[in-house]
RNA sequence: GGGCGUUUAGCUCAGUUGGUUAGAGCACUUGCCUUACAAGCAAGGGGUCAUAGGUUCGAGUCCUAUAACGCCCACCA
C-alpha cells in the first residue's frame, strides 16, 4: 500500500537505470514509424544549468508522448566540444597548476581538453539521469568524435571546392584576451560611455585645417585617408589635397567618399582600412594601405612609434595629452555609444585585419529563404514568429568567419607550402606542406549535428530512417549561432530541411525577471531542486507554467505547489488502489449516471490534450490534466463513487480513469506516473512509458448524462454556499419539490438532519437547473440575512435585464450560433423563476 | 533607425477559431482533523483585462494610434 505522503526520493530512486537496462529508450522497431530528435548537444565545459532543464524536459515530454503513441522514437544524445569555451577552462587549469598553454605543446594540451571531456561528459549523463531523459546511449556522439571530426572535413574540402569557403584578409571580430577571431554572432554590443575626439588634421601647405572626429583616436596610426563627401559643399574642393597626419607628421591624401555622412560629425573622416570595416570598404575603393597598428593582445604595435608595447588605453592616454600640448586635441565631445564585446571573454573586441577562412553565405541564406516559402519544405516554427528572426538572419548575410585561433577543435583541413594551398581530407603528398594551426568555429560542427550524429555522411540505416528529424528543441537565443546554421547547412548538404518542426522556448530568468547570472549569484542548480521536490516536480513546473516562447521567471514556491499536486494525484491513486484489490478486469456493464459523467469527461480530456500536445501547447495540457485531475476526479468522482465502491462497475471506471491519468501525466512526470502504474492491478504494459496512450472513444461519451451530473453539482454547491453563507444551523429539514436524488442526500448527509415540523420558522430556497428544493431551519432572520437576501434580488434583477436586452436584439439572435442562443434564454427562464422564488 | 514581445486579481502567470458571470497557483477571509490527501477539504473576497479610438449583435481576444517595460537586428567615423 501506498504511504499517506509522496516521497519523490524513494520514487525517483532506481527507477531511471532499469528503463535504461530494459532498452526502452532504445530506437529501431521497424515496424513502426519513426520518430527522431536530436539533443541540442550542451557544452562539456561544465554543469547543466536550469535552462537545460526547461529545453531537455520539453524534448522528453515530446519523445515520451510519441513513444507512448507507437511511434519508433529516437532521441539522439551528445555533447559538444565548445572549442573556445572549453579551452578557456582548461588554459584556466593549467594557469592553476603553473603551466602555460604554449610551453605545454598542442599535443599535451589537447589531452587535457579530452581529460577534461570526459570528466564532465560523465557529470552531465548523471544529470540527464536525474532529470529522467529517455535518451538512446547507444547512438551517443561528440561533436570531435571520429565521425563527425570526418564529416566536418569533408564538408570543408567540398564548400572550398565549390567556392563557398574561401580565405581572404578581412576585418573580422577578434578578442584580444582569447586572441582568436570570432564570427558576428559572437560579440555582443553593449552602450558604453566614451567620447567624439575632435582632433585637427592640418591641410598640407596651408594654415587650415579639418576637424576629425573620432571615438578611437589610438588608431590614428593606421590612418592612410580623410574622407569627405564628394557632394559636401563645406569641403568637395579639398579632395585630392593632402593633410598632415597628428603625431606621424606624414601627408595622407583627402579623398571623396559616400561613406561619409555629412550629416554626421563634422562631415569628415579618418580612415582606418586596418582598423575598422566600413574603412576598409573605403580603402579597397580607393586603393589605400593597410597598416595595423596593433599586436594580437592589443598592445600597441611598432607602427605607433613611442607608444610601442603600450595597452591601447595607455595609448589613448598618452596620444590624447600629446595632441594636447601641440594643440592639436580641439574638443571632447562625451557621448554614449555601443561597444562590441566577447560573448565569451568579455573583453572589448578589436576590429582587425586578419587573414581567415570564411564561409560565403549568400547562395546558403537565399536558398533558405526560397524553402521557406514553401511549406513542404519550410522549417515550421513554434510559436511561428521566431521563423521572422530566422529570416532576418538570412537576409543579412554576412559571411561567416569560421577559423579560430584555438587548439580544440576541428583542424583546419589546409596544407601551405610558400603561395600553394592544398584543401583535402588527408595531408598532401611531398614534403615542406605545413597543415593549417587553427581550428574551426564550435558552430561549424553543430550545424551538422541533425545527420552527422546519424552517420552522414555515409549513406547508413538510421541516416536513411531518422532524417530528416522531425522535432528541434532550443531557445531563442541560439536560432542565430545555431538553428540557422543547421537549415542552410541541410539545405546545401542533403537539399532538405534538417528537421520539420522546431520549437523555441524562452530564457529561465530569476524571480525578479534578471538573466540568471554568475556575478549576480542568482543561477538556480536543476539538482538543488530535484533534491528538494523531485525531477517530476521540476519538470511539470518548467513545462507548463508560461506559454510557449516566453521567458520564464523562475519561482520556487511554483515547486512547491508543483510537488502538492502531485502528491494530490498520488493520494487520489492510493485511494483507488485501496478500493479496487483484486479487480482483473474492466468492465463497463450497467454503468451509473455517474459513471457514464466521468466517461465523458475523461473523453473529452482525452481529445483536448491530444490536440495540445500535438501543437506542443504544453501549459495548456498541463491546466487542462490539472483541472480534471482535482475537480472532475477528485473533488466530483472520487467523492460521489465512494457511496457505491462495492460495485464492480464504480472500480473499473475508477482503475480505467486513472491509468489514463497516470498515462498522460507520464510524459510530465515520468517517476510518479510509473511508480503508481506499477501497482495498478490492470495494466497494458510492463511499463507505463511503453504502454499505450489513450485515445478517444466516443462509445464512452454521453452528453445527456454528463449535464445531469453537472446539476447535481451544481446543486451542491449551490447548497453548501446557501447553508454557509445564511448561517443555517445544523438543525434544519430538506424537503426537494424537483429532483430529489439519493446521492445528493449521501454527499449532504441531509439524512441527518432533524425533520421536526417546529423548525418550520424560517426558510430557503435552493434551486439549480432540474433540482429544487427548501431548507427550513429556526433561526429568525436577522437584518444581515435580509440584506444578503436583498442583494442576491439585485443582482438576479440586474442579470435578467441583461438577458433580456440581450435576447431581444434581434441581430444576437439571428447571428449568434443558435445553441448559444438557447442557453441564454433556458438561463433566462431560470433565473425569473428563481427570482419569483425568492420574491415568495 | 527597423523588427519582435509584454502590459489581465496583492504577487507570478494562463486565457484555444471573437460568444453566458475573465481563470489558476501563492497570498487573504470563514468553517471543517468529513477513515485518499490538514503539504488537505468546503465556501468566499479580490479584476473599469495599459490608454484612446474603430470593426462587430457581441472584443481580454480583431484593426489603428499612443504609453511604459523588455528583447533582437542594423548604425554609431
Amino acid at each position: 500500500m501506498l504511504d499517506t505522503k509522496y516521497n519523490h526520493i524513494d520514487v525517483e530512486k532506481d527507477k531511471y537505470n532499469s528503463w535504461k537496462e530494459n532498452n526502452y529508450f532504445l530506437a529501431g522497431d521497424e515496424n513502426k514509424t519513426p520518430f527522431c530528435m536530436v539533443i541540442p548537444p550542451p557544452n562539456v565545459t561544465g554543469v547543466l544549468h536550469i535552462g537545460h532543464a526547461l529545453d531537455t524536459a520539453l524534448q522528453d515530454i515530446i519523445i515520451r508522448y510519441k513513444r507512448m503513441q507507437g511511434f519508433d522514437t529516437l532521441w539522439l544524445p551528445g555533447m559538444d566540444h565548445a572549442a573556445i569555451a572549453t579551452e578557456a577552462k582548461v588554459v584556466d587549469r593549467l594557469k592553476n597548476k603553473g603551466i602555460n598553454k604554449y610551453e605545454y605543446g598542442r599535443e599535451k594540451f589537447l589531452e587535457a581538453c579530452w581529460d577534461w571531456t570526459n570528466e564532465h561528459g560523465s557529470v552531465i549523463r548523471e544529470q540527464w539521469a536525474k532529470l529522467g531523459l529517455s535518451l538512446d546511449y547507444t547512438r551517443e556522439r561528440f561533436t570531435l568524435d571520429e565521425g563527425l571530426n570526418k564529416a566536418v572535413t569533408k564538408v570543408f574540402v567540398d564548400f572550398y571546392n565549390k567556392g563557398i569557403i574561401y580565405r581572404g584578409e578581412k576585418i573580422i571580430n577578434w578578442d584580444p584576451e582569447a586572441q582568436t577571431a570570432l564570427s558576428n554572432e559572437e560579440v555582443l554590443y553593449q552602450d558604453d560611455k566614451g567620447a567624439f575626439y575632435h582632433i585637427k588634421y592640418i591641410i598640407s601647405g596651408t594654415n587650415d585645417y579639418l576637424d576629425v572626429a573620432t571615438t578611437r583616436p589610438e588608431t590614428l596610426f593606421g590612418d592612410t585617408a580623410v574622407a569627405v563627401n564628394p557632394d559636401d559643399d563645406r569641403y568637395k574642393h579639398l579632395i585630392g589635397k593632402n593633410v598632415i597626419l597628428p603625431v606621424v607628421n606624414k601627408e595622407i591624401p583627402i579623398i571623396g567618399d559616400e561613406h561619409a555622412d555629412p550629416e554626421f560629425g563634422t562631415g569628415v573622416v579618418k580612415i582606418t582600412p586596418a582598423h575598422d570595416p566600413n574603412d576598409f570598404e573605403v580603402g579597397e575603393r580607393h586603393n589605400l594601405e593597410r597598416i595595423v597598428v596593433m599586436n594580437p593582445d592589443a598592445t600597441m604595435n611598432a607602427n605607433a612609434g613611442k607608444y610601442e608595447g603600450m595597452s591601447r588605453e595607455k595609448c589613448r592616454e598618452g596620444l590624447l595629452k600629446d595632441l594636447e600640448k601641440d594643440g592639436l586635441l580641439l574638443s571632447v565631445e562625451p557621448m554614449i555609444h555601443s561597444v562590441g564585446h566577447s560573448e565569451r571573454t568579455g573583453v572589448m573586441v578589436e576590429p582587425y585585419l586578419s587573414k581567415q577562412w570564411f564561409v560565403k553565405m549568400d547562395t546558403l541564406a537565399n536558398r533558405v529563404l526560397e524553402f521557406q516559402k514553401d511549406k513542404d519544405k519550410k522549417v515550421n516554427f513554434v510559436p511561428e514568429r521566431f521563423e521572422k528572426h530566422l529570416n532576418h538572419w538570412m537576409e543579412i548575410q554576412h559571411d561567416w568567419c569560421i577559423s579560430r585561433q584555438l587548439w580544440w577543435g576541428h583542424r583546419i583541413p589546409a596544407w601551405y607550402k610558400g603561395d600553394e594551398i592544398y584543401v583535402g581530407m588527408d595531408k598532401p603528398d611531398g614534403d615542406g606542406w605545413v597543415q593549417d594551426n587553427d581550428v574551426l568555429d564550435t558552430w561549424f560542427s553543430s550545424a551538422l549535428w541533425p545527420f552527422s550524429t546519424l552517420g552522414w555522411p555515409e549513406e547508413t540505416s538510421d541516416f536513411k530512417r531518422y532524417f530528416p528529424n522531425d522535432c528541434l528543441v532550443t531557445g531563442f537565443d541560439i536560432i542565430f549561432f545555431w538553428v540557422a546554421r543547421m537549415v542552410f547547412q541541410s539545405e546545401e548538404l542533403n537539399g532538405v530541411r534538417p528537421f520539420k518542426d522546431c520549437v523555441i522556448h524562452g530564457l529561465v530568468r530569476d524571480k525578479e525577471g534578471r538573466k540568471m547570472s554568475k556575478s549576480l549569484g542568482n543561477g538556480v542548480d536543476p539538482m538543488d531542486m530535484i533534491e528538494k521536490y523531485g525531477a517530476d516536480a521540476l519538470r511539470h513546473y518548467l513545462t507548463t507554467d508560461v506559454a510557449a516562447g516566453t521567458d520564464l521567471n523562475f519561482d520556487e514556491d511554483k515547486i512547491k505547489s508543483t510537488w502538492n499536486y502531485i502528491n494530490k494525484i498520488w493520494n487520489a491513486s492510493r485511494f483507488v488502489l485501496m478500493n479496487i484489490e483484486g479487480l482483473n478486469d474492466i468492465s463497463f456493464e450497467n454503468l451509473k449516471d455517474i459513471d457514464k459523467w466521468i466517461l465523458t469527461k475523461y473523453n473529452k480530456i482525452i481529445k483536448n490534450v491530444t490536440k495540445h500536445m500535438d501543437k506542443y501547447d504544453f501549459n495548456i495540457v498541463g491546466s487542462e490534466l490539472y483541472n480534471f485531475v482535482y475537480d472532475d476526479f477528485c473533488s466530483n468522482y472520487i467523492e460521489m463513487a465512494k457511496f457505491s465502491l462495492e460495485d464492480k462497475t464504480t472500480k473499473s471506471v475508477l482503475c480505467y480513469v486513472l491509468t489514463g491519468i497516470l498515462k498522460m501525466l507520464h510524459p510530465f512526470m515520468p517517476f510518479v506516473t510509473e511508480e503508481i502504474y506499477q501497482m495498478l492491478p490492470i495494466k497494458d504494459a510492463e511499463s507505463i512509458m511503453i504502454s499505450k496512450y489513450p485515445v478517444y472513444d466516443k462509445t464512452n461519451v454521453y452528453l445527456e448524462d454528463e449535464i445531469i451530473v453537472d446539476d447535481m453539482i451544481e446543486f451542491i454547491k449551490a447548497f453548501r454556499n446557501v447553508k454557509k453563507e445564511n448561517n443555517i444551523p445544523k438543525e434544519m429539514k430538506i424537503r426537494f419539490e424537483q429532483g430529489s436524488n439519493d446521492l445528493i442526500n449521501k454527499i449532504l448527509k441531509l439524512d441527518e438532519c432533524i425533520t421536526s415540523e417546529e423548525l418550520d420558522i424560517n426558510s430557503y430556497n435552493v434551486i439549480s437547473k432540474n433540482i429544487k428544493a427548501v431548507i427550513y431551519y429556526k433561526k429568525e432572520e436577522t437584518e444581515a440575512d435580509k440584506q444578503a437576501k436583498n442583494k442576491e434580488i439585485e443582482s438576479l434583477r440586474a442579470s435578467i435585464e441583461r438577458r433580456k436586452n440581450l435576447l431581444s436584439n434581434e441581430n444576437y439572435v439571428n447571428k449568434a450560433p443558435k445553441d448559444l442562443v438557447e442557453k441564454e434564454k433556458e438561463t433566462l427562464k431560470q433565473e425569473e423563476e428563481k427570482l419569483s422564488i425568492l420574491l415568495g
